[in-house]
RNA sequence: GCGGGCAUGGCGGAACUGGUAGACGCAAGGGACUUAAAAUCCCUCGGCUGUAAAGCUGUCCGGGUUCGAGUCCCGGUGCCCGCACCA
């Protein structure tokens, strides 16, 4: 055989020369750049994943998380959808002013050259991205439009001023978010935080509590669980707001309104609570310098979990009573407590310390009686000494029995006694069964400088005027410099000093900024009309939206979801589109975890400074450059903190982008944490040559060989296995069962190897071209290049990535013989091969002729046979 | 505290609505080719008994339902996640 005209069965594919040529032929032929605004017949397809922050460096959590998407992409092109895959960069935000001030470089410069830096990274993925969409949020063409969205919302009510707490760090001179507060300190500066009220601006979220939540419902495509979290987030009760009156009338109050999940437990109260931040609180501190400073302790401890849980009830006796509302012969004190939130219900609350833990241990703390309302259906004691130990929360129990209710309300036990007792506080004038939602109002203003502007001007005389829309955008000044704490923006007179929008007299401009959340909230809407005049064209927004299938990690269940939805909502109010859910399709996908190297005393190691050896088992860490052995920590998310990452970019220059994209799908469910490891990495890899080899040794038979036609034998063996293979692949990919595809995938080309070509007649040369080109247009999905590669070697002209989906013949999928398991009591014994037709009796007949059978029985008639058919057989004796 | 999830070989994981447990990959061991290595190919690979045929046992633990349970029900253990002074 001449090696000049055959290619050699062992030579290497080189992905470094192959990927980007063929990077390069799907650019030039423009094939994933998408036209949104012509109408197909082909039915449209919206793929997303979560955008990155231009960190400057993509990570193995990207590469998972857009391979997984390609796929998506790729295998819906392939079945024939028009399908929009766009990319851009969530690109404002703090890092990009901390590595301002920490480099003395431009957040701007610096953002864009991560960009830069990172673009390049994504494009050697090979991705099929529609790049000509591509924009990042501090473009001011992106931002200029986020800011016509919230002069919409304001003129439809649904953004307002109000003040707020923040934390304000005063050296920093800088408001920070709660987890930039370590032990009540800031984490740059090291200062005591002080909380401070600002007057801030507020998207109306809340008015969307109900349909927000009740719409859960209808996202059948979204993980129970994310459902689940944004339904605890949002966080509806149903319970009681009541009355309490005052004694006697203090600071003009002579009663004020309680909210209670738990009316049920009414007869319990033994003392009332109020923020220290309630109006009642307030008056009465005015003429109360204890009371005063009370309040103001309270206020410096943190709103950190660890300090709330370690902290101690607090409170402090105004000495107001109130009566009881069940028995008017009693009173109960009134305390201002610590742990009263006064943004949450009324801000006040009874005290039951039977059945509500803090409530217990305030009681305890202050000597206040203990009253059950509840007790156990067995509970012989006396109800008064039942409690004294531990709280006791009976609720759904049907084990319970309810004593001191409301003279006149009697119900067995649980939600009734709840439901009773609203209904008895509502006949009796005393209050109202309400609704509460967990869910607040966004605040969305940042004392920072990289954010979008918020449109409007502050004038003495006409107060908070919008910007006018001919006047925007309000675009960020670029001489700005931090060398001195504090929003830039505060200090930049020129930008700041502008005439009042109404009146033309000297007016300053807003110098905050929005939430970068804000930011994420719709730019999967503007993809697709990325270069308009306008934030959507809503026909087509309608069109694409929702987006079909979102992928991205479960860091951003909550908030960047449920923000999206709020905003899909306020832009159809603002007549921007009609769509008010934006993600038809959620997937989550898991983390990529390492093995850690290091501890804390001797610090962290990365995986390219060690050599890791294994001998007899034990697997050993050593130092390359000290050979000092360096212990095996535990595997964990991949982070810089704990140095155990792996760089894509080193990964695709020795293995290749297809390798990488291979393995990231490969090894676990796509929702569950990937383990990166070497030997993976190589298994991948070594598949990709596999492939490449059976190609190559296929090349000339195939080349002559024509399309299969019936056949019988070795051959039909072989058509089989590749439409079963095609079926399987394709539903796997439809429920996003990567690693299912491809075990499926990893079981055909083992079927295809097997056969030497030869032996191959021409039967089975055409089966084998059949079952060769069906696995390169399965693998097309995950490893595009290598696809390309062979498709190319293969004959073709044409691209692979431009290909149908292949159909596969339902005939050679389904077997015409099965073989049955046969158990006897449930035992398998043996198996029975029948035409998957067979009826029940026909099978019943074989499987009591089969000798194993036979022997069992002896002679003896069996008590009960069953058959499944397609499935058992089973033979009770 | 409240809410949710998971548990299968040495490892990652398959097993559709209850129907052959361990597909596929990784690791390991043995062998072939090679001067040698890499690459590649072949074999073994849950545990126990057995030369073998085969048999027993086995999906965190204890019960239950069923002809049949990794899968369903009850009770427990362990790990993971979300929320949290939310009244």
């Amino acid at each position: 055989m001449d090696k000049q005209t055959v290619s050699d069965p062992t030579s290497r594919y080189n992905p470094r020369e192959a990927e980007p040529r063929w990077q390069k032929a799907w650019a030039d032929r423009k094939l994933f750049e998408t036209l949104v605004d012509e109408a197909t017949t082909r039915p449209n397809y919206y793929v997303l994943e979560m955008f990155p922050y231009p960190s400057g460096r993509i990570h193995m959590g990207h590469v998972r998380n857009y391979a997984m998407g390609d796929v998506v992409a790729r295998y819906k092109r392939a079945k024939g959808y028009d399908v929009l895959h766009p990319m851009g960069w969530d690109a404002f935000g703090m890092p990009a002013e901390n590595a301002a001030m920490q480099n003395k470089t431009h957040p701007k410069g610096w953002t864009y050259d991560n960009i830069d830096a990172m673009r390049k990274q994504l494009k050697s993925m090979g991705l099929s991205l529609d790049w000509s969409r591509e924009f990042a949020t501090c473009d001011v063409e992106y931002y200029a439009q986020q800011q016509k969205l919230f002069l919409d919302f304001l003129k439809h009510g649904l953004v307002y001023r109000k003040n707020a707490k923040v934390n304000w760090d005063p050296v920093d001179m800088t408001v920070l978010a709660n987890e930039q507060v370590i032990d009540g300190k800031g984490w740059r500066s090291g200062a005591e935080v002080e909380q401070r009220e600002l007057t801030q601006w507020f998207f109306k979220i809340s008015d969307f509590s109900e349909e927000l939540l009740d719409a859960i419902d209808t996202l059948d495509e979204w993980p129970a669980k994310v459902k689940l979290m944004q339904a605890n987030w949002i966080g509806k009760s149903r319970g009681l707001q009541m009355k309490f009156h005052l004694t006697t009338s203090a600071a003009g109050f002579d009663h004020f309104e309680i909210f209670t999940t738990r009316p049920d437990t009414l007869a319990g109260a033994s003392f009332m609570a109020i923020a220290p931040e309630h109006p009642l609180a307030i008056a009465l501190a005015k003429n109360d310098p204890e009371l005063a400073k009370f309040g103001k302790e309270v206020r410096k401890t943190g709103t950190s979990a660890e300090e709330l849980e370690t902290a101690d009830k607090q409170g402090y006796d105004t000495g107001l009573k109130v009566l009881h509302p069940l028995d008017k012969t009693k009173t109960l004190p009134v305390y201002v407590a610590n742990f009263i939130l006064m943004d949450y219900g009324t801000g006040a609350v009874f005290g039951c310390p039977a059945h509500d833990q803090r409530d217990h241990d305030f009681a305890s703390k202050y000597g206040l009686p203990i009253i059950a309302t509840f007790i156990p259906n067995d509970c012989e004691d006396d109800p008064d000494t039942f409690v004294s130990g531990e709280p006791y929360v009976p609720l759904k129990s049907e084990t319970v029995k309810w004593i001191n209710q409301p003279a006149g309300v009697s119900v067995a036990s649980g939600q009734e006694a709840i439901d009773a007792t609203i209904d008895w506080a509502e006949q009796n004038g005393l209050g109202d069964g309400i609704v509460q939602f967990r869910l607040r109002d966004w605040g969305i203003s940042r004392q920072r400088y990289w954010g979008c502007p918020i449109p409007v001007v502050h004038c003495e005389d006409c107060g908070v005027v919008p910007e006018k829309e001919e006047n925007l955008p309000v675009e960020l000044p670029d001489d700005v410099t931090f060398d001195i704490p504090g929003n830039p923006l505060d200090r930049h007179a020129t930008w700041r000093d502008v005439p009042c929008p109404a009146c033309g007299k000297p007016a300053k401009r807003e110098t905050d900024t929005m939430d970068t959340f804000v930011d994420s909230s719709w730019y999967f809407a503007r993809f697709i009309t990325p270069h308009e005049k306008n934030p959507t064209i809503a026909e087509q927004a309608n069109r694409w939206l929702p987006v079909d299938q979102y992928i991205g990690g479960i860091e951003h269940a909550i908030l960047h979801l449920l923000y999206s939805r709020f905003f899909a909502r306020a832009m159809s109010i603002a007549g921007h589109m009609d769509i008010k859910e934006p993600f038809k399709g959620l997937f989550t996908q898991g983390m990529v975890v390492h093995e850690t190297y290091g501890n804390k005393d001797m610090g962290w190691l990365q995986p390219a400074e060690l050599i890791i050896e294994e001998k007899d088992g034990a697997r050993s860490a050593k130092r390359i450059d000290t050979g000092e052995e360096v212990p095996i920590g535990g595997i964990e998310k991949m982070s810089k903190s704990k140095r155990n990452t792996v760089d894509p970019d080193d990964i695709m220059q020795t293995y290749g982008a297809d390798t990488a994209r291979w393995f990231m799908l490969s090894d676990s469910p796509p929702e569950r944490d990937v383990e990166w490891t070497d030997a993976g990495a190589e298994g991948a890899h070594r598949f990709v040559q596999r492939v490449w080899r059976l190609v190559q040794t296929w090349l000339e038979k195939s080349a002559s060989a024509t399309l299969p036609e019936n056949s019988g034998g070795k051959a039909l063996e072989i058509r089989k296995a590749s439409h079963k293979t095609l079926k399987a692949v394709g539903e796997d990919l439809e429920k996003l069962a990567f690693n299912r595809a491809i075990a499926r995938i990893y079981e055909h080309c083992n079927t295809l190897s097997a056969v030497k070509p030869g032996q191959a007649d021409d039967g089975v040369s055409s089966a084998m071209k059949e079952g060769i080109f069906f696995l390169v247009q399965c693998i097309a999905p995950m490893m595009p290049h290598l696809a390309e590669e062979c498709w190319h070697a293969l004959g073709q002209t044409s691209l692979v990535s431009e290909q149908a989906w292949p159909e596969f013949d339902p005939a050679l999928a389904t077997d015409s013989m099965i073989m049955l398991p046969v158990q006897v009591n449930g035992k398998k014994r043996t198996d029975l091969e029948v035409q998957i037709d067979a009826s029940v009796e026909q099978i019943e007949a074989a499987t009591l002729n089969l000798d194993v059978v036979k022997k069992i029985l002896n002679g003896s008639k069996p008590k009960k046979v069953i058959v499944v058919p397609k499935r058992i057989v089973n033979v009770v004796v």
